[in-house]
RNA sequence: GCGGGAGUAGCUCAGUGGUAGAGCAUUACCUUGCCAAGGUAAGGGUCGAGGGUUCGAACCCCUUCUCCCGCUCCA
């Protein structure tokens, strides 16, 4: 295993500052001093994580012949949450040591831990110092609330833990209304809730969260096949969609007793992180285990029949599940550069075109009404075919970092000689090169430079194992 | 819950008993006219909250609230 890329440590804290002055995240409710791990997305942010929410759905539902969407409801039927196990072990025993490391563990792990450091598994007390250690207290991980006027326990519901269950529950209505045969997937992206005891890292981990999840229902026996593609499929879209370098990626098979109860193949898509190595997607074998679990509980069957070969059989399911925070948190990470220009300091986030919140700044070179006036009506024009912004204050060098800083891959600048000849210069964020065109085919020259744009993002991700902290050259021409 | 760190301007922070500050950011005007430009001016702070000590508290003492980081958590 090639060893880790260098990562500042304190990359996190700057990105952090970062967007919060800009506006892509920031703590929720902050004028009553916040709230532990739950966050906002400002305007940057909410344009920049739709963009992300789209290219997975472009690529997981409307590029692909054999996936079907689906939104289903947060709160569900509570039983769905007994069948799936997760009332009943969707938990994390805790247990405190009240002697001199006073270290908070994970009952169910003690065993482990006190192997890891050379001691038998049955060994009493505290893993790390020996101390005596509470009893364990069971924190169930699920959100709960009320359903309608009566807070009593029959109405005792959960906000959901995880998006899956609701392509499982309704699995046979999707087969039934799309005449679906298998191989198939069903996709939906939306909220979870998991009441977390150690929140960490901003939005790596909260306890409220967007997931992009797609359930493949296979034939048993070809799901290792599928769980291979699918793992292939998901590195793909995160470095050829998204732009993430592929040296900060990896795509790294549990163990077997790392396994979940319900999977026989899980491959995590971890991102390097300052902190470590991240998980941004589960790609999962989960069997037959939920919808065999659907069906005991509700006694519906679930049961799939295959006309060609006259048989019936119960789907194995294999599960891309994909963290849309994560995903928009790795994106950022992964972009931010600080680089010498001319002995300023440069920041710029390397965006995929795809990715960041504008596509294109149209900026006068200055104020001037007879500036302002074509640059204003050319900005509305180029609305039509691109995500655009327009920015008329301060100099033209200010407003050039102020769109580096946020990822903006094209500035337009109407210049005075516009108004002569009708042209103006594009001038791109990462070598911060000109060029000049005629207006009337600006439209064209603005689809070429995202193209390129996007070759190079593909590129970088591909072949740049870590530009962080190197100073790119920079260039200028015209 | 435990341990650590921190709450002063939008952001980053300085200010350890004597009139609340700096840089950046924001707004307006002037100048300039292609890579974080110069000038002038303006706006913006119950110094997290409460109590105490003191002639006087951002600063000392007590209490409290909140956030951040870690305690290996599987999006």
């Amino acid at each position: 295993m090639p060893p880790p890329d260098p990562v500042a440590p304190d990359l996190l804290e700057r990105l952090v500052s970062l967007c919060k002055q800009r506006g892509f995240f920031f703590g929720s409710s902050e004028i009553y001093g916040g709230i532990n791990a739950l966050y906002d997305y400002g305007p940057l942010g909410a344009r920049m994580r739709r963009n992300v929410r789209n290219l997975w759905w472009r690529a997981m539902v409307e590029l692909r012949d054999d996936v079907e969407p689906i939104e289903t409801s947060i709160i569900m039927n509570p039983q769905v949450w007994v069948a799936s196990g997760h009332v009943a072990t969707f938990t994390d025993p805790l247990v405190d040591c009240t002697g001199s490391c006073r270290k908070r563990w994970r009952a169910d792990h003690l065993g482990d831990l006190r192997r890891e450091r050379g001691k038998p598994e049955d060994a009493p007390g505290c893993p790390e110092c020996g101390g005596r250690l509470t009893e364990a207290r069971q924190f169930n991980l699920m959100f709960r609330t009320h359903l309608g006027p009566v807070a009593d326990d029959a109405a005792q519901v959960y906000l959901r833990p995880e998006t899956a269950q609701g392509m499982f529950v309704d699995f046979a209505t999707v087969v039934q209304a799309t005449r679906r045969r298998l191989p198939f997937g069903i996709a939906q992206q939306g909220k979870s809730f998991r009441n977390e005891i150690s929140p960490s890292n901003s939005i790596f981990r909260t306890r409220e969260f967007e997931q992009m999840e797609m359930e493949f229902f296979c034939k048993p026996g070809t799901d290792l096949d599928w769980h291979s593609y699918w793992c292939t499929e998901r590195m793909r879209w995160w470095i050829e969609d998204c732009g993430v370098r592929a040296g900060r990626l990896r795509l790294r098979a549990h163990d077997e007793d790392e396994l979940s109860h319900y999977s026989v193949a899980t491959s995590d898509v971890e991102y390097l992180f300052p902190w470590g190595w991240g998980e941004l997607e589960g790609i999962a074998d989960r069997t037959d285990f939920d919808l065999r679990s659907h069906m005991e509980a509700s006694g519906r069957d679930l049961s799939y029949f295959e006309t060609e070969t006259n048989e019936r059989y119960v789907p194995y399911v294999v599960e891309p599940a994909a963290g849309l925070d994560r995903g928009f948190l790795t994106m950022l990470m992964d972009a931010y550069h600080e680089e010498e220009v001319r002995g300023e300091k440069r920041v710029v986030l390397r965006l995929h075109p795809d990715v960041s919140p504008w596509q294109v700044a149209v900026l006068p070179l200055s104020k001037k009404p007879q500036l302002t006036e074509v640059a204003r009506s050319l900005e509305q024009r180029l609305r039509n075919r691109f995500r655009t912004e327009y920015d008329e204050t301060q100099s033209i060098g200010r407003r050039y970092r102020r769109q580096d800083e946020i990822g903006t891959p094209l500035a337009i600048t109407v210049d005075f000689d516009t108004l002569d000849d009708n042209a103006v210069t594009i001038r791109e964020r990462d070598g911060m090169t000109q060029v000049r065109v005629p207006i009337d085919t600006l439209e064209q020259a603005c689809e070429d430079q995202l193209v390129a744009s996007r070759a190079a993002a593909l590129d970088r991700a591909r072949t740049a194992a870590d530009q962080a902290g190197q100073s790119a050259q920079p260039q200028r021409q015209g």
